[in-house]
DNA sequence: GCTAATTCCGAATATTATTCGCTTTTACGG
DNA sequence: CCGTAAAAGCGAATAATATTCGGAATTAGC
């Protein structure tokens, strides 16, 4: 009974990022045609950009189209509003990036690499797609108006990873049981969010990746030291 | 000299913290009529009301002028436009918190308990004002689109102080000279505003108050064992 | 109590998101 | 290839709201 408890949550992480990894395509639509295909990734990109240099409220649905080759009213025939061509776009990456994450935890040997892999990527990936880094970390991720289910889903995801795997670790015993995984994951996820945001809006640290690593290892000394 | 050299920087922490203290001022219209006062106080507040419960994008001026009790185009007699009404309102109450935390600051001893006072006050003062705490903390903080230098210069305040405290305990040796005062100031900024988003969109932890020792200690912790 | 300054507001105006009806293009079975 | 139904595209209305403007009401100070 007891390891049947246990089991219950064992990799639990694994199932979380699965989910996650794969949460994008339920409610979008699909085109048929292969040329419409292409025009919604070009308009997906120009909102992206747009998005980005203007902020979501102030950003016109006249330049995104001009931005995208097409008419206004066009748009409306892939998204029913501005704000939802707004949310597809984070919906979209964040799958992505839980899918590439999903690739390459496995092969690690313990949840701290795991760890370590998930915050590292994390601000990699911001730093490769800085317009939709913009996006997300700066107007989507805390935005209370957001009660798009999807969304939200996507983005809470990321914080259910980080606490599942907080909590993984301890049942390894490669830390504390004692370590309040909500805690924890709070103090990883909103140290690395927050040098994501300096980042994109003064572009400090000068060199992101750089910077990484020393902070991700300055982070896990919390785990580490939780005994 | 070298005395000279630690002199320039010495106790830089409070200049910032007075120069934040008191700087909302600047720029506002000030009424002359007491009548007139009294409104922009009550447009104020409503308009807080409303925009923490729509958010900017989505608040009208119509309901905000309904809340305050007067018509639209008076609210322009007071502000420019929406936007610099929903900036006046962090502008003022920030100020407001660093002069609080100019009060109690000075009659403690170390730079340590400096810190885990401004972490802990800057928690207490958004549990206590929940509306305005959605407004500067899901809305304005990260926001790009915010060039207004006032709000800007409000927000990074906070920024400013912390990094300004953690390198005057370094100065002083309550802890080690190699700590890096902007990376321990991300993680300490970060991992407390991360918990107050966390809070304001979930009310996670349900009890704010009770959790903010715990994690303001285990943040601190990082500090003392940098030796 | 008078008056100039201040404050207030209703009615235009301007800006944009969104909708509608029709045209053009594509996929596909003969 | 052709014909045709479905899909995609677009210009011109429509609607929702922020903002402006000119004159009416109120106030402060003498």
């Amino acid at each position: 009974m007891l390891d049947g408890a246990s089991a219950d949550t064992k990799d639990q992480w694994l199932d979380i990022l699965q989910q996650a990894a794969s949460g994008y395509l339920e409610g979008a639509r699909d085109p048929k045609q292969s040329r419409s295909r292409r025009r919604q990734l070009d308009l997906l990109e120009a909102a992206t950009r747009v998005f980005a240099r203007e902020g979501i409220a102030k950003a016109k649905m006249a330049d995104i189209a001009a931005e995208a080759g097409m008419s206004v009213s066009s748009i409306y025939d892939y998204y029913p509003s501005k704000e939802d061509l707004a949310y597809e776009i984070p919906i979209r990456r964040l799958a992505q990036f839980y899918a590439e994450f999903l690739e390459q935890a496995p092969s690690l040997g313990n949840m701290r690499d795991r760890l370590h892999l998930f915050l590292s990527m994390a601000t990699d990936y911001a730093r490769r797609n800085p317009d939709w880094a913009r996006l997300l970390y700066l107007e989507i991720w805390p935005s209370v108006l957001i009660e798009e289910a999807r969304v939200r889903r996507a983005v809470d995801d990321f914080g259910r990873i980080v606490v599942a795997m907080v909590r993984e670790g301890s049942r390894r015993g490669e830390w504390s049981r004692k370590l309040d995984p909500y805690q924890t994951a709070t103090i990883l996820m909103g140290s690395i969010t927050h040098m994501l945001i300096t980042w994109l809006l003064y572009r400090r640290p000068e060199n992101l990746r750089k910077a990484t690593k020393p902070m991700v290892d300055q982070l896990l000394k919390l785990i580490d030291a939780s005994g």
